[in-house]
DNA sequence: TCAATATAAAACCAAAAGGTATCACAATTG
DNA sequence: CAATTGTGATACCTTTTGGTTTTATATTGA
């Protein structure tokens, strides 16, 4: 209900909001221009930005008569550390993740 | 539809589902041994483990009348997958990471 | 053997999800 | 001002979801 984590993963669980984040992470965009990208009722898309929205992924603000829809990324948070529980079965995956870091760390080795 | 991205989010947007995973992250259950955590019927239960099942996040064997359900761990690879992408926005969220990982290498858990 | 147990499978139900169409209204533009 | 545009808010519809109950079948144990 108001439990965050599962607004989240609601919000993530069809795949045109998660298309619509992806959206959103290349640059903000109106209702419009988000409905531009897929084949459904401005209404529709309407309704998954609010569950979006609902979820802490995106923010938006009203400009005029437009709806600037904005990701908003920390918003993955509560998903990203109900899955870091799991990290204990996924030691290879930290160890990529370790080398990824590392590179970017000192990327001047 | 049979994306797997797909029936793994989707698996994971139910809360009584990420509790049965954590549920089998500790040992493997059968499902009546599952069902003894929820408030509700067997039929139910089993109905979230065929779905879990689907997502590829669990497995099952059956061992007599029993059927054991085991965590399948990177059935999670394809939700993290898709989750990487937005690491672009989320620096600091491998720093944590990285103070995990530190964490782990120098203790023997 | 026979009763108890574990799962399976199906029918059924209410509510939520995902979509449409429509109307209202504020902001922009000619 | 009038017409257009972008959004908001409903009402409505169909499918999916999350649950129940019931019935069936296979395995176990006394």
């Amino acid at each position: 209900m108001t439990d965050i984590a599962q607004m989240a993963f609601r919000a993530l669980s069809d795949p045109s909001r998660r298309e619509m984040l992806r959206m959103l992470g290349d640059r903000d965009l109106t209702v419009a221009q988000v409905s531009d990208g897929f084949d459904m009722t401005r209404a529709a898309v309407k309704k998954h930005l609010i569950i979006l929205e609902e979820g802490g992924l995106i923010r938006s603000r009203t400009q005029g008569r437009e709806r600037i829809n904005t990701l908003h990324p920390d918003g993955l948070r509560p998903v990203l550390d109900w899955l870091g529980w799991f990290d204990r079965f996924w030691d290879d995956r930290l160890s990529d993740l370790k080398a990824t870091i590392e590179q970017k760390d000192h990327s001047d080795d």
